[in-house]
DNA sequence: ATGGTTTATCAAAACGATTTCATTTTAAGT
DNA sequence: ACTTAAAATGAAATCGTTTTGATAAACCAT
């Protein structure tokens, strides 16, 4: 089969040593310009490729970056992806990307995957499902370091990077008040995601800024599934005084919800102000939707949880992590109409 | 810092040579069963790792498929990733995926770069402007074998996968005559790209077929923005007789031509009939939307690709490719209303 | 005991590059 | 011409794993 040309190839025909062609082609100034230009012009006629296996093999390094989200389908997740390898090329590193499908045991097999294949540090994203931090931690010990960002770990020990979800849930939420709704409803995210809870304190925040009673009835948590929002639709409308907005975990939700009181509640769509997290590129075509969105800037929560990461990779051998820094990127309202 | 454990530090400390540790993790026959457990229970207890960096060199294979794509936020790449991550899957292989952001020297870079990184094949679809197709020449030049899918280069000597273009054309144009238009529009895609021109045929050929005289007024090239969409409908509008049904290239451009009518000539919105190509999730949303979709089935897509790849992979070192196989997959249309 | 298998283990080479240290060559200074 | 310093090249070790061929140990039959 065909095979590609070594340094050893190149060196045999020039009567020279390898560790002379090695220098020469990264340019080392103890080898005289003419033997280096001999070398480049055969390494260059003969289209000699590096093998980097071999390279990342005697340097015990990689240069290459882990990347583990949920699911490319979500826009979130790709122009996260978007922001560290950005960042990535930047430091000339690069970057592989896996899915877990917001399976833990998928999961885990990509951490492990990940670590076996030495990449020089990990950036994730967990399930919604992800409880168990060990294979994480494992990670660490063997000196891969970690940054978490957008779905956190319950774990502080760790280093993330996340929306600021307590203040953007509060300017949406503030923002329907401040439009004259004094019954907004919350479509709140699972109960086992951190960020779920986080932006629920945001939420009530809001109301007591704005001095509105919290009402326990106006929360409903649902898992974004088309059936699980219609089914929290249908209690909310079924209340003697049903909310007359919603601040929704994510604007996913919010479209189901619309999509509803189109069917239910025709006469209601156009009443009914939502507002939420994610401000998604489609919403131009729709007719009907949300009021407002929370731009997250996964861009930038993407770019700077590189940015953390290499901070750590970078750091010199002998200090240890001390502290887990934390970062949080501030959110936006981006009104649609 | 953290250093991983090695073969080394196991064979040393059962005092065995490294050879036969690596057997017993192997689970190698001419080792004792006793052996294997006992190798096998202290590489748990000290958490070996092992280095695949190393193992790659040694195999002089990666057991990994390099994915190149013009853009995530594409769902129709997204899900052919999903399609060939699972035939990988089965095959015990990694993927890598990276972005060429429609940019041909970016491409050529990723080309380069996997490479170098000794990929065992490579899975891409083409920039809308590559016309060089050195840089995949070089990779087969080394070994590295190279499929294509969904977008295809001129050159027919590789090998590739993609949607029955034509097929799919012809359906979606007849869709609309026997809704009964007989003045259908074509919104077509960059003539550089060789899909355009296939599609153009399927709706030549839907026309022929329905006794429909082809009117080049009827056809417009647009390159997937706004502008070039809303310039192409109105000078559709502007016509002496403007097509009543429009056939696109892909159904983002529907989309656009859509608002176009929503904002200059509402009253036609609803008369108005588009099809064209990818069925997207979001059209669930919208209230005025393509009568119908080319469902491309870009799952199936990416899955025969990587089918086809590990074939070429698996071809004993002796057997050249002799002819290039070329895949298609049949589409089908998806009605919305 | 002797030779002949079979079974289990090991030593060493190999993969392609980098890097340290030694050695050779060239140039400079007297 | 001779020493000495500077410049250029080379030899060899190394990274962690697999694999081949050699060796050692255990078993069997005579």
């Amino acid at each position: 089969m065909k095979k590609a040309v070594t340094i050893k190839d190149i060196a045999l025909k020039l009567n020279m040593s390898v560790s002379t062609v090695s220098k020469a082609l990264n340019n080392d100034l103890t080898i005289s310009i003419p033997t280096r230009e001999r070398v480049k012009k055969l390494a260059n006629e003969w289209n000699y490729t590096p093998n980097e296996v071999a390279r990342h093999f005697k340097l015990n390094k990689t240069f290459t970056l882990g990347l583990i989200i949920p699911n490319m389908l979500d826009e979130f997740y790709v122009l996260a992806i978007n922001g560290a390898e950005k960042v990535a090329a930047m430091e000339k590193y690069n970057v592989i990307i896996s899915q877990s499908h917001e399976d833990p045991a998928r999961e885990e097999n990509i951490v492990d995957l990940m670590k076996r294949n030495r990449v020089d540090g990990v950036i994730v994203a967990i399930t919604k499902k992800t409880q168990d931090m060990t294979p994480f931690k494992k990670l660490e010990d063997i000196g891969i370091p970690v940054v978490f960002f957008a779905r956190l770990p319950k774990d502080d020990s760790f280093d993330y990077v996340t929306a600021d979800n307590e203040d953007g849930a509060l300017i949406a939420t503030e923002f329907l008040i401040k439009k004259g709704h004094n019954r907004v409803g919350h479509l709140m995210g699972p109960e086992l995601m951190t960020v779920s809870n986080i932006r629920l304190q945001g939420y009530k925040t809001a109301l007591q800024k704005n001095n509105i009673g919290f009402d326990p009835d106006l929360v409903k948590i649902v898992d974004l599934t088309e059936e699980s929002t219609f089914l929290a639709m249908g209690q909310f409308m079924k209340m003697k005084s049903p909310p007359t907005a919603i601040f929704t975990f994510k604007n996913y939700i919010s479209l189901d919800a619309i999509e509803y009181l189109k069917k239910k509640f025709p006469v209601m769509v156009e009443k009914f102000d939502f507002t939420g997290f994610g401000n998604l590129p489609l919403f131009r075509y729709l007719d009907h939707k949300p009021l407002a969105s929370i731009e997250e800037n996964s861009y930038q929560i993407g770019f700077e949880a590189a940015q953390l990461l290499f901070r750590n990779i970078n750091l010199p051998k002998s200090e240890e992590k001390i502290n887990p820094h934390h970062i949080k990127v501030p959110c936006k309202l981006v009104i649609h109409r």
